[in-house]
RNA sequence: GUGGUUGUAGCUCAGCUGGUUAGAGCGCUGGUUUGUGGCACCAGAGGUCGCCGGUUCGAACCCGGUCUUCCACCCCA
């Protein structure tokens, strides 16, 4: 019988109890913003039917999928022909469940089945982990939590604008202030492809514009050739490639750019309507960059997109949403436009760690450590324990009965400011002996006065 | 999915062109202090060198496979 050491599956990870301490304050940040804008939980499960998930991420994201196997005799349907005719004739027959993908589709799921009991416009939010079945890299896991709100039931851009609001509230608190919440609108993409005569294209064309920052003018050139993209089109493209920093004058200069199509009209006007209601709102475009060239992969998107980087980190987006006027359709649900983002908090917990930014003192710890020699003293410390406990102070008893110094020693790894000392003289003397660590002052007190201070 | 990279004590890492009992710092345990933590000093425990196989008289070191880590691409939170 050999021991075996225990791992972690490829891009997994525990949180300690210092991890858990930050993420909360993450999470926690989170989620009051998001009650605050009068958004409502949901949970939904870990697993949905494949039919559900398929389909709604493109090619890509299908492959993404965790794929379960079905319980018990999971081999019972297929056929010796299906697994020479490969994968896709086995897979169905084996599988029926996958992880979540994200929140999103799962939550369309929800509103279908639903629609009754729903009160339009419907807010809710959604804390839970999803699952990729990705290649881990900085930044990247297999298992991460997303925080999602999303609306349904109205096409109205205040939607919008409260996504700016909540990213801006939550970067605030967060102490995150070199970021940019990058916006662009799907029918301007597609009004794009029009004016360049590359109707129904706009797909391909993101994927291959997306990458400018990244790779260049040059590359993408020579990426959209490579698609097939006419050297006509392209050269079409490059005033968008030069445009100038502004959010204003790129709106200006694109109302003419993309006057032959009417979607792409159709975009301009609700992006700056969206900036307009910031500023009725009594905000500022500060940290809002209209982006051209943003695409987002998930095929679903309709309307505005968005994807927040912080600057300076080597972590990739931490934030992303959009508008999808049709993700209840697949379920039989026509006409419930919707609009939703996501934080990602482990991106957010990486790009924190990298700037230094949290809080030293954001550790949830005991306050009082009761110590004692004997029985006696751990009953008169359980007695102690019980009146610190009921006013309210996070306190603990050391649950040995072990030399002092020991206790102590316990007390300061594990950071707890005040240790109670029990001893014949405190007993006898109705007192208790309070020793502050981090002075290194001890006195001798009543209960009654160890609780006041300790409040 | 493609290409590369990493794995030695709880942690961070040494370990020469393959050669006896694999090292350090930190941490841990005990002691100096049987009613007092941090500091100091002393002592000690702890390793199938990721795993499987191969080459060799001999492998932590060379070769193959596999898992893992990190990175780039793809894509994405």
């Amino acid at each position: 019988m050999s021991i075996q050491k225990p791992t972690l599956p490829k891009g997994t990870r525990d949180f300690g109890p210092v991890q858990m301490a930050r993420r909360n304050f993450i999470l926690e940040t989170i989620k009051e913003t998001f009650k605050l804008f009068g958004f409502q939980q949901l949970e939904t499960p870990a697993m949905e039917n494949l039919s559900t998930l398929t389909g709604k991420y493109g090619d890509e994201g299908d492959q993404l999928l965790f794929k379960l196997l079905n319980s018990g005799d999971f081999l019972k349907n297929v056929e010796v022909e299906d697994l020479t005719s490969g994968i896709s004739s086995v897979l169905p027959k084996v599988s029926e469940k996958g992880l979540r993908y994200d929140l999103t589709v799962p939550f369309a799921r929800y509103v279908v089945m639903n629609r009754n009991e729903i009160t339009f416009p419907f807010k809710r939010f959604q804390i839970q982990p999803v699952w990729r079945a990705d290649r881990p890299q900085k930044g990247r896991y297999r298992e991460f939590y997303q925080c999602d709100a999303d609306v349904v039931g109205t096409d109205s851009l205040l939607c919008e604008l409260e996504i700016l609001l909540m990213i801006k509230r939550v970067f605030g608190k967060l102490g995150l202030a070199d970021y940019s919440i990058k916006i662009n609108n799907r029918k301007i993409l597609t009004g794009l492809s029009e004016v360049i005569g590359e109707k129904g294209r706009e797909g391909e064309l993101c994927v291959a514009i997306d990458k400018l920052d990244k790779i260049g003018w040059e590359k993408v050139q020579e990426e959209l050739t490579q698609r097939n993209f006419s050297p006509e089109s392209i050269k079409q493209l490059s005033p968008i490639v030069e445009l100038k920093e502004g959010n204003q004058s790129k709106l200006e200069f694109l109302k003419t750019y993309l006057s032959s199509s009417d979607i792409g009209k159709k975009g301009i006007e609700e992006l700056e309507e969206v900036l307009e209601l910031l500023k009725t709102y009594g905000e500022n475009e500060a940290n809002v960059d209209f982006d051209v060239v943003l695409a987002r992969g998930l095929t679903y998107y309709t309307g505005a997109i968005f994807e927040v980087k912080v600057n300076h980190v080597s972590v990739g987006s931490v934030s992303g949403g959009g508008r999808y006027d049709d993700l209840t359709g697949v379920f039989g649900l026509e006409g419930v436009s919707g609009v939703g983002f996501s934080f990602g908090v482990d991106r957010l917990y990486d790009v924190m760690e990298e700037l230094g930014l949290f809080p030293e003192e954001n550790m949830e710890k005991t306050k009082v450590l009761i110590t004692y020699f004997d029985k006696n003293g751990f009953d008169y410390g359980l007695k102690v324990l019980n009146q610190l406990r009921k006013a309210g102070v996070s306190s603990e008893l050391y649950p040995d009965e072990t030399k002092i110094k020991k206790q102590f020693t316990y007390a300061d790894k594990k950071q707890i400011p005040y240790v109670v000392i029990l001893g014949e003289t405190e007993m006898q003397t109705n007192t208790i002996s309070l020793k502050d660590l981090h002075s290194g002052l001890q006195e001798s007190l009543s209960v009654q006065d160890l609780i006041k201070k300790m409040e």
